[in-house]
DNA sequence: CGTACCGTTGAGGTGAGTCAAAGTAAGTGG
DNA sequence: CCACTTACTTTGACTCACCTCAACGGTACG
């Protein structure tokens, strides 16, 4: 049998909450035998939005798109989850179905937790229920969305963005200043992360890549100097300062 | 002593899940003691985005606009708070800052419950955590995002949707068909939480006004037929240029 | 009767979408 | 390994929805 990812705790967020909420050995041998190990093609879907959702995937390796079909047939992908990081939380605590699907970028192994394993856990412990708990409300996602689709932004911050969220998933080799990561994304996943078309990508990279700001190559991603790229974002324009107006 | 209206469970998210969680009736009291009647005036924040979180805040009566302000200095409103209605919750559990500044649309109830109270709940209710949980999960907001700053969706179906969103969260009169119900936001206010200039905004409700889809009157909306309006959003995407009416 | 804020209207500009077509990579089967 | 199909990417010309800027009208309030 080979070892499991899930089972290190640096790198899944799942075994962080059990072994940060002072479970019984039992439990935990509980869960440990529950898991299951799955692999998936590039372009294979986890789960489908519509359906139930029936536990827990903590992804090990590869990415996964996360897009949400509404009823019209817009297709909109607004997450890229990577490696130690869980998916389906969402439909899984709010007993519904899944509101997104999960397509894998590229070949990804998941460790899924079924639903009644997860359940038994958090009955027993209040602690676990909080971790999870914590976990959901910091999701960054709903902060990202806010980003990556603000119509404001022209298309190149929107992109910076991306990089810079898509950066903080993945491997960072760093060299000098500059530093290189994978982007297993195609212009089309790119595209609908932030709300626009493949053409449209396609000739702000162009752009990117002529005032040498990011090299886009072979699915990688090379960014010369990363101040630069915070800068064109951030140019400490930051005055948070609003008045106090306490009601009573 | 007059009555919280937080203690109605019909009309308090609060309230409900205390009842549901099975509590002692010392704890129950323990809330009752906790929880503190505040009023803000129209403009006023009622919390502040970069401040701690102290608590929780259900809005009894009024409307409250969660408005995020990036690095840049652009403000974007992303969501309406309304009645029965909690907020902070994802500050709160996350214990992080509020990523958010809630602002008062008109005279606002609020009943506030402080951190302490909260947190003594939690750890005596696994039931009450997963309620949380739930909510938490349930959390409308991201998939509105999605809707209201979708740039492929043009100006009027972002609007349409918007009103479809507040209508649930307002006191709708229907009559044959057509519905009413308040909209307590400006012209600003409304472009904030599309992602577009209140001139647009002002030129998009013109144009829906002739059109007879909806009626924007003195901070009400008036919707001759809601079946018209949803149709207009499901027509969208199959054929670009179909209006249903021509605007000159 | 100003002052201030909000809402409306018009003229003009532009970023990004659309459409169409060619170029390139990736799979498939013999 | 090569033909063949299929999927993705790039480019250019054109168009348009929305933004920007600027001026004006309404309403509330001191």
């Amino acid at each position: 049998m080979t070892p499991c990812l899930c089972t290190n705790r640096t790198t899944c967020r799942f075994y962080q909450h059990l072994h940060n909420s002072r479970l019984s050995e039992t439990d935990l041998q509980h869960s440990e035998d529950g898991r299951k190990k799955r692999i998936y093609k590039r372009g294979a879907y986890i789960f489908e939005q519509g359906r139930n959702s029936t536990g827990l995937y903590c992804v090990q390796s590869g990415h996964v798109l996360l897009k949400h079909l509404d009823k019209f047939g817009n297709e909109t992908a607004f997450r890229v989850v990577g490696p130690g990081e869980l998916m389906g939380q969402r439909s899984f605590f709010g007993k519904d179905n899944h509101m997104a699907s999960g397509q894998a970028l590229s070949r990804t192994y998941i460790c899924f937790h079924p639903k009644a394993v997860v359940d038994q856990l958090l009955n027993t412990s209040v602690h676990l229920a909080r971790c999870f708990l914590h976990d959901l409300a910091r999701d960054p996602g709903p902060a990202d969305t806010l980003k990556l689709r603000n119509l404001k932004l022209p298309l190149r911050i929107r992109l910076i963005y991306l990089l810079v969220i898509l950066k903080e998933h993945s491997d960072v080799t760093s060299h000098e200043g500059s530093l290189t990561f994978n982007l297993p994304l195609k212009r089309l996943d790119i595209a609908a992360l932030i709300s626009a078309r493949p053409e449209s990508v396609t000739r702000v990279i162009r752009d990117m890549e002529t005032d040498g700001i990011a090299l886009f190559h072979d699915h990688t991603v090379t960014v010369p100097h990363l101040d630069k790229l915070l800068e064109i974002i951030g140019s400490n324009l930051e005055s948070p300062g609003a008045q106090l107006a306490e009601g009573s």
